[in-house]
RNA sequence: GCAGCCGUAGCUCAAUUGGAUAGAGCAUCUGACUACGGAUCAGAAGGUUAAAGGUUCAAGUCCUUUCGGCUGCACCA
């Protein structure tokens, strides 16, 4: 099945070949504006530069060449060129009856599937994953659940760090402090205090400061107390972490931290060296990229002077298991715009190792504080992911209270949910992922305007017309468009198949999220303008199907997107 | 100092990657509730896209300069 852009596509260039012109420069988009009917091309003003002629000329060329018969009407030339398509009620018809019997609305799967390894979220051992780690998690979730409906292969990595200088300060606060049962109680918080604590005794007291040194050296030499030691509190942090995954409706296929290329780093180390990759320069091992112009003064270290590794050496690491492992096509990682160096240098020094893969960082902006200053990690003033997640559902339970559907406790509570942690997902994949935002409870949780619940209760509205119909849609009732609102609606439900494949093409949900809404509005629009359960027989059945498949479309799109659809609210 | 990203309505953000008269949401104002669910709809107002130049049929988008902001830049992650 193939979208209206498609196929307007394959006739425009047919019509090109024909006036012996440039197939390659036609492709026919989205309208800008209704005015300018439902879909556009532009091949007429570039190739009317290319060969220096009127492009109006060209277009009505092309016009005398084209065949739209089945589905649009003749185009019109204006403007400087433009030539402005417009659906056939008929071709719309039949288009919608298609997507009414199919599962997948009329998304294509990739002609050419990939595999991806996907690294996101990644949150530290013993310490809370705070408002920071919200973009990267929901981020890396959505583009995965998109990428599988697409057809493509997916490995979803957790890279976590459970590996660091801190914990020569978590073992020695363990050792000297623990209570066991805030440890019980809340793993993390404890872990925390424990860090803090040792970190303010090393202010004033050397010799905690050189304990903690050796503690971490001992467990950095494998001593098996500081070795359980370590491990537990990876697993207690895994553990609380797994609890905001489940909230959020989110999994993971593997877990590697960094830990687990602890002995993978020497040797790739002596490797890097010998093939000479990797030089020493100040008692340091560094790669230098003498052959990139915008890293020739920006080496990468990868081991430091005193034998220790870094980051960039776990990252390289990790970077060969994959590749050697999983045999990906490409891997992307889900981090934050501040660390663009960083990975500009680790896949320079991938190329140059000859990992033949593409890398890719998808970055994103930074939450800002009231200061519109980045909100740093160290700071401790982090607002907790698990306190805005909490909040939310708060927000969502007193509003369904107040004035929602009187549902039984168990099914309120669902809903609270659902509705709560959809306007905090939504309110990060709805705009473009490389703006930096302020932190804002309100706008984090809003539930009006252009938000998940505004979608969901969309959703819920068309389900109300169904229980009331009291019997279900019928696909195969034949769909009329007489209503302009009809008509629009219809053009913007065919438009799903056209939206999803583009999130991929730069890795942006806000594109996905920007078409819900508009069909979310569209359809408003026409549940004012068009009574459904008062109509005649046939139009009825016709406007149930529409309503069917906008509840459909928003409840997969939403799924896409992370976010759940309640049934009511 | 060098490099990267950014500057769009009072506020928060879009803009199909160079397309037509720059669009939404909040907030403000005017209408629509004996309702197929008002978490809604119809409408109004709000702009020299930081500034100046350039490229071309066409620039918020590309190039140059200036101003302002953020981020990064050898032994943290």
């Amino acid at each position: 099945m193939s979208t209206p852009s498609e196929v307007l596509t394959q006739r425009l260039r047919e019509a090109l070949a024909a006036a012996g012109l440039d197939q390659t420069r036609g492709s026919v988009m989205q309208a800008t504006d209704t005015r300018f009917g439902d879909y556009q091309a532009n091949a007429a003003m570039v190739l009317a530069k290319e060969h220096k002629s009127n492009p109006r000329q060209i277009a009505a060329s092309i016009l005398d060449k084209i065949d739209v018969s089945g589905i649009s009407a003749t185009p019109e030339i204006a403007g400087a060129g433009f030539l402005n398509f417009r659906l056939t009620p008929e071709f719309l018809s039949s288009a919608l009856s298609r997507m009414a019997n199919d599962p997948r609305l009329g998304v294509p799967t990739a002609d050419a599937p990939r595999k991806f390894l996907i690294d996101f979220s990644s949150p530290n051992v013993a310490k809370p994953m705070h408002v920071g780690h919200i973009r990267s998690t929901i981020l890396g979730d959505c583009i995965m659940r998109v990428a599988r409906f697409l057809g493509h292969e997916v490995v979803a990595d957790n890279h976590i760090g459970d590996w660091g200088t801190q914990f020569g300060k978590v073992i020695y606060g363990w050792k000297h402090f623990l209570d066991r049962e805030a440890l019980a109680k809340d793993a993390i918080s404890e872990l925390v205090r424990l860090y803090r604590t040792v970190n303010s005794l090393e202010e004033t007291d050397e010799s905690v400061k050189r304990e903690a040194r050796e503690e971490l050296v001992k467990l950095q030499s494998g001593d098996p107390e500081n070795l359980a030691i370590w491990k537990e509190t990876v697993e207690l942090s895994w553990r609380e972490f797994e609890k905001l995954y489940a909230l959020l409706d989110i999994r993971f296929d593997e877990r590697l931290g960094e830990s687990f290329y602890n002995d993978a780093l020497a040797p790739l180390c002596d490797d890097l060296e010998k093939r000479g990759i990797a030089t020493v320069s100040e008692g340091a091992l560094c790669i230098f990229f003498p052959q990139i112009p915008a890293l020739a003064d920006k080496p990468t270290i990868i081991r430091k002077s005193d034998g220790g590794f870094l980051y960039a050496t776990t990252d390289l690491a990790t970077i060969v298991h994959r590749v050697e492992t999983w045999h990906p096509d490409e891997i992307l990682y889900v981090v934050g715009a501040p660390q663009a160096l960083h990975f500009q240098q680790l896949f320079a020094a991938a190329e140059m190792m000859g990992l033949h893969c593409t890398l890719r960082h998808i970055a994103f902006g930074s939450i800002l504080g009231e200061n519109r200053k980045i909100m740093k990690t160290r700071s401790g003033e982090n607002i907790g992911l698990a306190d805005v997640l909490n909040e939310a559902i708060v927000r969502a339970r007193a509003i369904l209270s107040d004035r929602g559907d009187h549902l039984p406790p168990k099914e309120q509570e669902e809903t609270a949910r659902l509705i709560g942690l959809g306007a905090v997902k939504y309110a990060e994949l709805s705009q473009n992922r490389l703006t930096d935002y302020v932190f804002s409870w309100d706008k984090l949780l809003a539930f009006e305007g252009n938000t998940a619940p505004y979608l969901q209760n969309a959703y819920v509205r068309i389900q109300s017309i169904f229980r009331k119909a009291e019997c279900p849609p019928d696909p195969s009732a034949p769909v009329t468009l007489t209503d302009p609102a009809e008509r629009a609606l219809a053009v913007k439900l065919l438009q799903y198949a056209e939206t999803v494949p583009a999130i991929l093409d730069d890795f942006r949900p806000n594109l996905l999220a920007n078409y819900l809404y508009e069909l979310a509005n569209t359809y408003h629009s026409f549940y004012e303008a068009c009574p459904v359960l008062k109509s005649e027989p046939d139009v009825r059945a016709s406007r149930l199907v529409l309503c069917d498949l906008t509840a459909r479309t928003l409840s997969h799109g939403l799924g896409l997107l992370g976010i759940r659809c309640p049934s009511r609210m």
